[in-house]
DNA sequence: ATAGAAAGTACTGCATACAGTATAAACTGT
DNA sequence: ACAGTTTATACTGTATGCAGTACTTTCTAT
């Protein structure tokens, strides 16, 4: 066979155990499969998940490094529990994040990608309307990181997402009230207007505000 | 059964051989001790820091999630490799970290905590008159950590240091110049100011210009 | 010589084995 | 019955062994 000898770049997927855990293992804590404080144990989880301790141990100490998980000598992985402060804290990082990725998207941002965001919004506002909270919840993640990315700075939009992920448990529980949920809704039409009208400012000032509602919104759930 | 017994606290300090490895090998990265490309042998770098393989893997594992190691299947993990763009991206963010900072420091911080401040001010001053760099240097480090963490929110406190840490080294090699250096201390002056009289705003101001000289001062390292 | 194939080497990825420690259970004396 | 002590169990932390894969070197044919 002809093997391409040199520069060829990797066929993007190699797969490795601990890789797959990795997303897997993020992902259960997020969804509360396994909820804060509880201690991982290795083995049954390994089984549960079909993998040696090994690379499940690997992915442990990823999540560790992302602060998903705690890491306490001799008792192992702890999923990690946030206080009310701490979740103030993380929201009020997000807004940081995205009232300055606001301003730079409507300077940075293309025409179709602007487009390409209004549409999501507008799939959101329908699912909105379906009462269909997963499918929202969903399509209001991937706005907030598209707008968050639209603003040109990828370690912005990494660290968000490393925040976001902490918070999707949490904040999933957030718009359960009708009229809380409403708000939200409102609030992001604002948003998608100032974006299409590329004002900066008023972007910034809206996304400031949604989040501090956000924070209202969530402050009793906990 | 109540075996809330074990409310107290862990005696800190526990010690396994990961914990132990993770910080050497973060500093061996940020000092350059493993240039940046480097991919790491395990077995060799295991036995120089007198481990075996797991540990070090896990310590490994445990900096990827940090973001200064990346992992390539079958071939192992590699010391992150950061662009120019990548440098600037970075700095843009600290330099929003430390605005937003400046701002809450200039209201929440106590006076006891600037006193603190401006007395490592001095001393650092002190180092740059014996042109003694590499104190300078983590005394600079010190204060812009400290100054963040007066902001109050031990989120952006934590994001702060993670993307400091990628950017030590490269900003180590920022200040040689003397010209650069004597500018870089004068827009410290310039802050510690602006902190004592409490002005949010202009320590905001000077922390951002400060910021966009470092990018300057750092570019051309490059 | 040089391109291509083949064998050899080296290192990662994973599993397993074992030791040490923390927690739970059983036992003892009062 | 109960506090204190001892034994047992379970699980983490680490080392080691093996398999698979990428890389290097050697060999072969033109």
């Amino acid at each position: 066979m002809a093997q391409q000898t040199t520069d060829h770049v990797e066929p993007i997927h190699k797969r490795t155990l601990h890789g797959e855990v990795l997303p897997r293992l993020r992902d259960m804590i997020i969804e509360g499969v396994l909820e804060a404080g509880t201690r991982i144990n290795e083995t049954e989880l390994g089984a549960r998940l079909g993998v040696s301790r090994t690379p499940l141990r690997e992915a442990i100490k990823t999540l560790a490094g992302e602060g998903l998980i705690e890491l306490v000598t001799s008792k192992g992985a702890v999923v990690r529990r946030f206080t009310r402060t701490d979740v103030a804290n993380m929201l009020e990082t997000i807004k940081l994040f995205e009232m300055s990725a606001a301003r730079a998207a409507c300077t940075n941002a293309t025409d179709a990608e602007i487009k390409a965001l209004v549409k999501v919004h507008k799939t959101m506002v329908q699912e909105y309307r379906k009462r269909d909270r997963l499918s929202y919840y969903k399509l209001n993640q991937e706005i907030h990181s598209e707008l968050v990315r639209l603003g040109g700075n990828p370690v912005i939009a990494d660290l968000h997402g490393l925040i976001q992920a902490r918070l999707k448990r949490i904040r999933y529980l957030g718009n359960q009230e009708p009229t809380k949920w409403a708000g939200a809704v409102a609030e992001h039409e604002e948003m998608i207007k100032a974006l299409t009208e590329r004002d900066g400012n008023a972007l910034a000032e809206v996304m400031g505000r949604h989040m501090d509602q956000t924070l209202l919104r969530v402050k009793d759930t906990l």
